[in-house]
DNA sequence: GTCTATAGGCGGATAGAC
DNA sequence: GTCTATCCGCCTATAGAC
């Protein structure tokens, strides 16, 4: 009934140009994004960035922060349904899906980095980190685990450093580390103490 | 005797380039350091970048491993020298005293992530990261460690992915780490197995 | 609300002066 | 060997058309 609105034409244009942004933020760097290329991408011109979006790092923040937010909400949903170290071995097995050079991982790492110089986008991924760690911490606590957040830290930091170095050297399995890490998450159950 | 040469100018304006580089990777990114940024932080005239480097992503990797490289071989003396456990509370200690956004941290985590988009800077990479964890796994090895390059593996990747969260969340305090990582790098003296 | 044309500044690299 | 002036392309953002 209703056609194809001036309103709709707006939205898709905005959706491509995100998802145009999700790509190229892993490929060339968060500051390597230029609106020409952005637009070409998405197929789409390049003024339109900008009467989109404020700026063109307003831009790249809801892209990063949309790309991510669903990844670690799943993430921490699977830490409520399973064992917390079966969870961890599934997402190390994750991880091995992908090479460390490939436009999500570098996604995250980029964003990362970006937080670092744009506090609005600070505040955005500190809110994404803080709900994942709380999750683990949830999730390891809810074993009885004596020192459960400053293990989801760790886990959180192998995570995320795995990829890092990752993409320096794509041999690197993360299932090598499953069963270190077990260590660390399973309770303690008849051994020393 | 000899008063100032015009090749020892050329090898002080080498070395201010280089300084400055170091400097701006991490305050600026990979890709916000401009030869323009680069030689005002220098001091010296623009056009020099390309007199004294092949391009500007020469000086930017050259800035990055003579950075990187003395950081790292120091690291593995210690390590060399001193119980690994202990070594790595060192390190882990030392990592607090960065916040995460300082251009020192930056431009390590800017380095892994410039390195999956030029070849030759991460085979330079490759090679410093290769050495460290030979270190790491010597040092583990020593102490008759089950599986000390898995470990080294892990603690290097807590390591850098620890200051890369240290960026979003400058709390975060890495000492809060050292009682799990000793339980991984210290070899089981007499408890289960 | 949607989009385009254009301004005005910054970029890396080089040809050629000293 | 050391350095500078300059080319020309790319950039973000905006003024104004539809």
């Amino acid at each position: 009934m209703t056609g194809r609105t001036n309103v709709d034409r707006g939205r898709e244009v905005r959706a491509r140009l995100v998802a145009a942004a999700q790509e190229l933020i892993g490929e060339l760097g968060w500051n390597g994004v230029s609106t020409r290329i952005l637009a070409e991408r998405a197929e789409v011109r390049p003024g339109l960035v900008h009467y989109h979006f404020e700026s063109l790092q307003a831009l790249l923040r809801q892209a990063a922060i949309e790309a991510m937010g669903p990844l670690l909400t799943d993430a921490a949903q699977l830490l409520g349904a399973a064992d917390p170290a079966d969870a961890v071995e599934a997402m190390l097995a994750d991880i091995d899906r992908y090479t460390g050079t490939d436009p999500a991982s570098l996604l995250f790492i980029e964003a990362y980095i970006a937080a670092t110089r744009d506090p609005v986008l600070r505040e955005q991924m500190y809110d994404l980190v803080a709900a994942f760690r709380a999750a683990i911490t949830a999730a390891l606590v809810s074993k009885d685990h004596p020192d459960a957040e400053t293990t989801a830290v760790l886990i959180m930091a192998v995570i995320d450093g795995f990829i890092l170095h990752k993409g320096l050297d794509p041999q690197l399995s993360a299932a090598r580390l499953v069963p270190l890490l077990r260590r660390l998450t399973e309770t303690e159950n008849g051994a020393d103490r």
